[in-house]
DNA sequence: GACAACCTGACC
DNA sequence: GGTCAGGTTGTC
């Protein structure tokens, strides 16, 4: 579900609500969705959290015992603060448990993961170290280069994590729409005028879409369990067959990368 | 590139 | 029954 600005949403409601709390015990419903060494709940017994931190979509949980717990949303997973937990939602997977309050891991589909890893070590993650530069701290200089010399579709590369860390389908979609740039134009062919405007919409877009707090349109909520409300100001993204906004003519879906694209023909180019 | 895989659920 | 879904990875 989540990509840059749901992420973002989370790690500052979690922030708000976790850091100096101290862990007592975890609770694994699933163990299949954590990735090799996850600790003891022994071991994590009065571990404080120290901060959270994002990669791109990754969340980071850095702990005082100098590990970092690593979870990746997926499709529909969900990270939320319980301040006084009575139940087990459905799909919940993974709990760490404080001395007062609890940490949710939901996930539908199961496609998310956790992970545990020495803080130290964070570069050497395969999953990390290959990360292009954030969407939100790249320059325009990078972002035109890295673009320019890709032979390939410029919504498949601004999906790439590796070229551009953050975005998803959501937020490539109305990046190209506000930017006039049809998905499929090769993003080798784009002048570097039109290159400088699309940084521009993707970061206008990225900022109102966090002041927003995020999309929900199907299973995102923050780290409260509230939804987002992008999803009133998406122009193209889920929009086929509706008029377009600036210009009325009906959006158009194109499959790429095998994910939907959708596009007016009429504005983008 | 295209496509299947990993999963569950909503919708037609 | 089939299609689709905010992601990523691995296979031709």
């Amino acid at each position: 579900m989540p990509e840059l600005p749901e992420v973002q949403t989370i790690i500052d409601d979690l922030s708000k609500y976790l850091i100096g709390k101290s862990i007592d015990k975890l609770n694994i419903p699933t163990p299949s969705i954590c990735r090799k060494h996850v600790p003891k709940s022994s071991r994590l017994k009065g571990v404080k959290i120290q901060s959270l931190d994002r990669r791109g979509k990754h969340i980071l949980v850095n702990l005082t015992n100098n590990q970092t717990m690593i979870v990746h949303l997926k499709m529909t997973g969900k990270l939320i603060y319980i301040d006084n937990a009575t139940e087990i939602a459905k799909h919940t997977h993974f709990i760490m448990i404080f001395d007062s309050g609890e940490l949710h891991f939901n996930d539908i589909r199961r496609f998310g993961f956790i992970d545990f890893v020495n803080s130290d070590k964070l570069d050497k993650i395969p999953y990390l170290s290959g990360l292009g530069p954030d969407a939100l701290d790249i320059s325009t200089p990078e972002f035109i280069s890295k673009l320019r010399s890709r032979n390939k579709p410029i919504k498949s590369a601004l999906m790439d994590q590796n070229i551009i860390a953050g975005l998803g389908n959501i937020y490539a979609d109305e990046s190209l729409f506000s930017a006039g740039i049809r998905p499929s134009r090769i993003a080798s062919s784009l002048s570097r005028k039109r290159l400088e405007k699309l940084y521009q919409s993707m970061r206008e877009i990225l900022r109102i879409a966090i002041q927003a707090r995020g999309s929900s349109v199907s299973d995102y909520v923050d780290g409260s369990g509230i939804p987002g409300t992008f999803q009133n100001q998406h122009k193209v993204y889920g929009r086929t067959g509706l008029p377009c906004v600036k210009c009325g003519a009906a959006i158009k879906r194109q499959v790429l990368a095998g994910r939907s694209s959708h596009y007016c023909s009429r504005c983008q180019r």
